[in-house]
DNA sequence: GGCCAGGCCCCAG
DNA sequence: CTGGGGCATGGC
């Protein structure tokens, strides 16, 4: 099977950022606080040209190493795989990652993908016509727990609001174990062992997370019964998006 | 018009 | 420490 470099459609919506945007075969977003413009023919020219998106993208990560890995793993991993050639781990900023997860509670793909970019209308910058940055924690510090509700956030409010009051303990978290990164992570309230699982992931590139949302409850639930993430050691991260994008593709079909 | 969504908090037992 | 109800909101 031919290697995949990096498929965007894949990658930007399969629920890891909420930040991105598709007109036609062109996807934005706003990144580092400039807007991104990218088509599938021209990723490898675009990320040569900026060392920033090369690393947003992840280019230089054992994806055809990993994918051969899980791959020889049989039914229904090396499935999953095909499904989902050429996904790619963002790096993402920690600060949009938190907040993103934190709305993801209790919520759909389209409607935290909404409430995201409502944040960024409201308190971010505007870098061009109706297209803003996420807001930084300073500019998200003007917001009350009444403004946030009447912007829908509901009852995540407080927990937007508990997390910019702790939002220095991101800076910390390179520096400690998993196990430790999450416990601290999961002091903000709203993060649990999911949320902050992902924060980890998406935010901190850390390939051992294994976030257990509904969706992947089903799926170890009926492939993998009787085992843990242990089983994708070490590509754990990766086989969870693979099964993740797997499940809910054929739950649309 | 209900149902449900990339969970978490809280409080019974 | 484990289990289950409640939670704001809007897309479907």
């Amino acid at each position: 099977m031919e290697h995949v470099v990096l498929d965007l459609q894949t990658t930007l919506f399969c629920g890891q950022s909420f930040g991105w945007l598709q007109e036609g075969d062109t996807y934005s977003a706003v990144l580092d606080g400039k807007l991104v413009r990218i088509r599938q023919e021209n990723i490898l020219e675009k990320c040569s040209q900026d060392l920033f998106l090369q690393h947003y993208f992840d280019m230089d990560w054992e994806y055809l190493k990993a994918e051969s890995y899980l791959g020889s793993l049989g039914y229904p991993m090396a499935d999953a795989v095909a499904h989902a050639q050429g996904l790619h781990i963002l790096n993402q900023d920690p600060w949009e990652v938190l907040i993103g997860f934190i709305l993801s509670q209790n919520n759909n793909i389209k409607r935290i993908t909404q409430m995201f970019q409502k944040l960024g209308k409201e308190y971010g910058t505007q870098v061009e016509s109706g297209r803003y940055s996420f807001p930084t924690q300073k500019q998200l510090q003007k917001a009350t727990e009444t403004e946030l509700r009447a912007l829908g956030m509901g009852f995540r409010a407080p927990y937007i609001l508990d997390a910019i009051q702790k939002s220095s303990l991101l800076d910390t978290i390179p520096l400690l174990e998993f196990e430790d990164a999450l416990l601290q992570l999961m002091t903000i309230r709203g993060v649990g062992r999911k949320v902050g699982s992902c924060v980890l992931l998406y935010g901190y590139h850390r390939m051992e997370a294994f976030p257990m949302d509904t969706w992947m409850k089903k799926a170890m639930a009926r492939w993998y019964p009787h085992e843990t993430s242990e089983i994708f050691s070490p590509y754990a991260a990766l086989a969870q998006q693979y099964l993740f994008h797997y499940v809910r593709t054929l739950e649309e079909s």
